[in-house]
RNA sequence: GCGGGCGUGGCGGAAUGGCAGACGCGCUGGACUUAGGAUCCAGUGGGGGCAACCUCGUGCGGGUUCAACUCCCGCCGCCCGCACCA
């Protein structure tokens, strides 16, 4: 073994010989129970950032950890490849096509990952913008679009100004796109959809499988599909042979309804102001809101304005006449697009009718109070007991929300509802860089799907990139004339691309059967392998990915091409890497590169810090300082081994443990303490930290231990102790280790060893020191024999002289024991 | 506004209700050395004492308990998510 630790030798060395002895290659399937450990894929921006190495080398453990326990290891890479970066490259240097710039990246950043020694099994590898693969996107769409899950229809969606192309609802943050910030815009356009909407209900009801995820990602998953149970009710419009059905969660405040808003855009208001006095300025308000930003429309600063369109319609239980306005806070995607007014028990209702001079009529009376409407400051909505609400009066308003139901629809004015805040899946996307969706539109046939022998519907190589708002595949004769597959006419292909979300929905299907070509995967293998065990990535993705990928999965399930219902066990969701308290970015100029601590320091060093600077769910703070510190360990590992390297070799098989006595027995003890502690680290709480922390201290103690004279130390116990501590830190630094298991005599892979095992033996101790308090305040510590009762434990401690002098005149109130721990002495 | 998380030395962070500060960084001292920014050893929460020790200490204020960083109640601060949801 050499004498200095040379990284680059050792890590080249062994990168290289993993991947010709395919060390990482998994098979379909064996006979040890499986366990499936993925990452979430990158897209292939160019180059891994310290996100990516995070993500990764948490992986790696997992997957290591979990293969030298004995399981079945599936643990795959690939790339989310499609989207809009690689289009934009193109629109900006020119030249550069978007499918060449993917490629090189991944070219890139695979190599990276192979440099962070990361056990994939690359055989396994899927790039979704891969023909191959977006075929069977292709394909998924089409079993959707069979089952009607599929549709498309002309809606107010998101559009960015400038990715040019239209979003999901889950892209639109604060007004803004998600990806570039840029503002979003409302558009009427004709676009594709998916049905998630008819999954809602078993969306949130099936979270109570997700035993495996934090609670955070779960709340924020039912809270964006935000199931809320109300009431639908239909308000004639006088003069008009319409209705304007309303959602409310209140229907016991009915009889104090004294206005009724629409939102701006809906649907009826056009109608309702035809011809009238009112059309021009409630048209001028209608095109002056809708012009609005995203941002500034939903801003909660923005002053409620009503207008009234002069129409009225019917309160269905009173008879009552109530006026028809319209309302910049109502939104017509929520509930039916308007907002009954109850401004007696609605703090929002309230204000505006303030504002307007709406009658404020109290429909609930407080207990024991008598609410004024002229002296109230405030809606009141709390519990209370019903009034001026005719047969309903004096009855507790949290029976009536179901009375009042129940005689609406037996009167058929109205019906119970569930309403969801979860909207369709937008997924049409006016870009170039996506897998085609595979419709064709014939004037005779109408909307017709590719059959799947047609696919893949390729994407042509030579179009024009330029943002216009349309798909560049529009401007692609070649790809939009086509031959209707129904009738054989003249036709045009669907020229919007599909949100990358669902080429992501369904890549862990994929890597169980990647080069399958008679389907999108093979059942036996799929059966295999799913659910995934353990799921490792960041939290942006709680909603968008999570929540689509569930969505599939049960789609599929349903059309019996898997046969789980959830398709991630246990999710980890790991944070962010932060360099001085911030997120790193290139404009704050606090970017740490990969590439640059790999170079200095290593691979192994850099995942050693990583898992070591902090718990894995937590934000981790960058520190060059540390990851100097890590490199010391590796060094100080490197050192302890090396000069004793020959002789470990030549030392016995096992060291006979129960004969060690002294020295030798402590560091037994300490060997097996650490393979204890590390294992229920790893396995049981994903606490890497702490288990670095552990293999530090083993090493400390082997520090001491190799300075003993050598007649007082076992070199069996040595070649222990060496041997566990190069398993135990193998999944963290998996070159350094495999190099040093090499140089100290071993055959084989160490990633291929078992797990070690702790023997109880070793660690139990014989005497153990307990800490005496009287009032809970720490007086002694006394060696006391291991194992000790509760009673003997407390006559023991009460014998002891010193214990004696403690309680010495004061009266002994209460003696806790608590055996091998502590005794506290309660005096006074 | 609602929901979630966090708050512990100079710093990153440890502590199934049972010795607060493991481990690492930094700092201080020593050893080795021509030299060390290498390595090894020792020390390192505040205050007091030559010392054994004493005392205070986990954002703040209460409570439960023999015992609270940990559990409960009320505040304060920071971070994240959702946000006119009818």
């Amino acid at each position: 073994m050499k004498e200095k630790y040379d990284f680059q030798e050792v890590e080249k060395k062994w990168q290289g010989r993993w991947a010709a002895e395919n060390l990482y290659v998994v098979p379909d399937f064996s006979d040890r129970p499986k366990y499936y450990c993925l990452e979430m894929f990158p897209y292939p921006s160019g180059k891994l950032h310290m996100g990516h190495v995070r993500n990764y080398s948490i992986g790696d453990v997992v997957a290591r950890f979990k293969t030298m326990e004995g399981y079945h290891v599936l643990h795959p890479m690939g790339w989310d490849a499609f989207g809009l970066p690689a289009e934009n490259a193109a629109i900006k240097h020119g030249g550069i096509h978007p499918a060449d710039w993917t490629v090189d990246n991944i070219d890139n950043m695979r190599e990276q990952l192979k440099q962070l020694g990361i056990s994939y099994d690359w055989n396994r590898e899927v790039a979704t913008c891969h023909p191959e693969y977006y075929r069977w996107t292709q394909w998924l769409f089409l079993q959707l679009f069979h089952q009607g899950l599929a549709y498309k229809k002309q809606a107010a969606v998101n559009w960015c100004t400038d990715c040019a192309t239209v979003l999901a609802n889950e892209q639109v943050k604060d007004g803004s796109c998600e990806r570039c910030g840029a503002p979003v815009e409302k558009r009427e356009l004709a676009q594709w959809f998916f049905k998630i909407t008819d999954y809602a209900e078993r969306l949130l009801k099936d979270i109570d499988l997700l035993g495996g995820w934090p609670d955070k990602v779960k709340i924020m998953q039912e809270h964006w599909i935000g199931r809320s149970e109300g009431t639908e009710i239909d308000f004639k419009v006088v003069g008009h042979d319409e209705v304007i059905t309303v959602f409310t969660t209140r229907p016991d405040t009915v009889f104090g309804v004294t206005y009724m808003v629409l939102a701006p855009e809906h649907p009826l208001v056009e109608k309702l102001v035809a011809g009238t006095d009112y059309e021009a300025e409630i048209k001028e308000f209608v095109r002056k809101v809708s012009n609005m930003s995203e941002i500034d429309r939903t801003s909660n600063e923005i002053e409620k304005i009503g207008l009234p369109t002069g129409a009225y319609c019917i309160n269905p239980v009173n008879g009552e006449k109530v006026p028809v306005l319209i309302g910049n806070y109502v939104l017509l995607e929520y509930g039916t697009g308007c907002v009954m007014g109850v401004a007696a028990h609605d703090q929002r209702d309230f204000e505006f009718a303030k504002k307007y001079d709406f009658p404020i009529r109290v429909v609930i009376q407080p207990p024991g109070e008598d609410l004024d409407p002229a002296a109230m400051e405030g809606a009141y909505e709390e519990e209370g007991v019903l009034v001026n609400s005719e047969q309903f009066d004096g009855m507790p308003n949290t029976e009536a929300i179901k009375a009042i139901t129940e005689y609406l629809e037996q009167k058929g004015w109205g019906r119970f509802r569930v309403n969801f805040r979860l909207r369709d899946w937008l997924i049409s996307r006016q870009r170039y860089w996506g897998a085609p969706i595979p419709i064709v539109y014939c004037e005779r046939c109408g909307t017709v799907p590719v059959p799947e022998s047609e696919l893949p519907v390729l994407l042509p190589r030579e179009v024009e990139f330029r943002p216009t708002g349309q798909s560049p595949l529009a401007e692609c004769p070649e790809f939009v004339n086509t031959v209707c597959p129904a009738c054989g006419g003249p036709a045009k292909r669907e020229t919007d691309t599909m949100d990358t979300f669902m080429c992501s929905s369904w890549y862990y299907f994929r890597y169980t059967s990647p080069r399958e070509t008679a389907g999108p995967w093979d059942k036996a293998k799929v059966d295999r392998w799913l659910p995934v065990d353990q799921y490792i990535g960041g939290v942006e993705h709680a909603i968008l990915h999570l929540l689509y990928s569930r969505f599939f999965t049960k789609v599929l399930y349903d059309l019996k091409l898997v046969s789980v219902q959830e398709p991630f066990t246990n999710l980890l969701t790991q944070g962010m890497v932060l360099k001085d308290g911030t997120k790193m970015s290139k404009s704050k100029g606090n970017v740490i590169s990969p590439e640059d601590i790999v170079a200095r320091y290593g691979a192994d060093t850099a995942r050693l810090f990583i898992l070591f600077a902090a718990p894995p769910e937590r934000d981790l703070e960058w520190s060059d300082q540390g990851v100097e510190g890590c490199y010391r360990f590796l060094n100080r590992v490197w050192r302890l081994v090396a000069p004793l390297a020959d002789k470990i070799k030549s030392a016995a098989d096992d060291a006979p443990r129960a004969k060690q006595v002294g020295a030798n027995r402590e560091m037994l003890r300490v060997t097996h303490g650490t393979i204890k502690k590390v294992t229920d680290d790893i396995g049981a709480r994903f606490n890497f930290n702490t288990a670095v922390s552990a293999i530090m201290e083993l090493v400390n103690a082997l520090y001491q231990y190799k300075e003993l004279p050598e007649t007082d130390r076992d070199q069996g116990v040595l070649r222990e102790a060496i041997d566990a501590l190069l398993l135990l830190l193998a999944p963290f630094a998996p070159h350094i280790t495999e190099e040093i298991w090499e140089a100290t005599g071993h055959t084989g892979s160490i990633h291929s060893q078992p797990w070690p095992v702790y023997d109880e033996l070793a660690i139990k101790e014989e005497e153990i020191t307990i800490v005496v308090q009287t009032n809970g305040k720490v007086r002694e510590r006394l060696l006391v024999p291991a194992g000790l009762s509760a009673d003997a434990l407390r006559e023991k401690v009460l014998g002891e002289p010193r214990v004696q002098q403690l309680i010495e005149g004061k009266k002994l109130v209460k003696v806790i024991p608590v055996p091998d721990k502590l005794v506290n002495i309660v005096i006074k």
